[in-house]
DNA sequence: CCGAAAATCTGACGGCCAGTCAGAATCCGC
DNA sequence: GCGGATTCTGACTGGCCGTCAGATTTTCGG
């Protein structure tokens, strides 16, 4: 194994290519945003750094191939999350703990939106390597939120119907989900203080059992 | 306003191309499961009921009216849904009825998931058509679960710092995206009943506040 | 049952983008 | 400032999109 970076054809590459790489992902990363995946043309992420369509090409077999480094490049920017997620949420200071965590899983939502959204389309519709970098990701988090749910569990706060895993796996999946609804409930007088109080405020109960 | 069938130009259609019609939806949403919407070709679709793309074009004036058809469709299936989210969930009886829900909720859920997959997607890409069937699909549900949750939060079982709203559009947001992972968490040794028996619990305790 | 009008369907085409490859341009060590 | 290695690209093939003129099928009055 090694950490020097690849040509499409795998041969490891000097300064000056990585700069273009690094250009190119950049530009994946800004048209997806942009005009989102069904728009992207291979030809317009090349334009935009003025260069042609066989340059892309030389470093990436195809456009997934791109995005799904940008996808792992996500999860580095999610592994800090999990500081916040650590055992002995109490009574007191919990709302507080869920609320920065809620508070960091936006911003990082925020930075990232676009190329999760691919991301998460792919793996649900079976893609191997993205359900791979899908499932690293939220295991992140999940392994966190199972340890304290566990806690809940064995204290007796919360109802042993709930199991660990999918109890994490739910936290997640609303903390994603909500996000992507946010843009529309914005326009429907939920504010984005609101989301974050009240997702805090569910995310505190559900893996905690106080109330 | 008029319940008639149209083609792409606006005309009424008869019986016939009403069937065509209908069968060129059944055979999108047939490779939209198979395929997935980045490999859907019009030309496959045409294929699949033995036309030409000329057809299809015929009908529709590309396939995202096709699919956002599809997901109209899809909002009818999910209307008998509140049927299950009347007020009055006792602390006897409310995880019964969460646990109906659920059931219901998956087993539309499986029947439209490729469509709701692209709904969801160009929803959130910002496509104006997509996002009115979202929310108005969304917003089905949330009104029940809303005033459950006001119920909740009146009689001091919930926490009022819990926007009902955004409490509502969370638990949907829940319950959406968990049945998204689904398929990897079975993988994972989270069947199908664990999934429904801790959405379940999940749900009865976030819109009541019992235990 | 016939013929013409209406309804439905499609062959064929221009245009655009994907992906490839041979070779041009640039860089770097000596 | 020369030669080999690295990086980049012009130009091409093939495939799908979306259109339109006209072919085919159905309908219906007589």
């Amino acid at each position: 194994m090694s950490d020097d970076i690849h040509a499409a054809d795998g041969r490891v590459i000097g300064a000056r290519a990585q700069a273009t790489r690094r250009k190119l992902l950049d530009a994946t990363s800004k048209l997806l945003t942009e005009q989102g995946i069904l728009d992207l043309r291979v030809v317009d992420i090349s334009r935009e750094i003025g260069t042609s369509p066989a340059t892309f090409y030389h470093y990436f077999n195809d456009v997934d191939e791109a995005i799904l480094e940008l996808a792992v490049e996500a999860t580095e920017d999610e592994k800090p999350l999990v500081d916040h997620l650590t055992p002995g949420w109490t009574q007191t200071d919990g709302l507080k703990r869920a609320g920065d965590f809620v508070d960091a899983y936006m911003t990082f939502w925020d930075t990232h939106r676009a190329v999760l959204r691919v991301r998460n389309l792919k793996a649900e519709e079976g893609d191997r390597h993205f359900r791979k970098v899908r499932t690293e990701a939220n295991l992140l988090l999940m392994d966190s939120l199972q340890n304290m749910i566990r806690e809940g569990v064995a204290a007796g706060r919360l109802p042993n119907s709930l199991d660990p895993f999918t109890t994490a796996a739910a936290v997640v999946a609303m903390c994603e989900r909500l996000l992507g609804y946010q843009p529309e409930m914005a326009k429907r007088g939920s504010s984005k203080s609101t989301i974050r109080d009240t997702l805090a405020t569910l995310i505190f109960g559900i893996i905690t059992g106080h109330v």
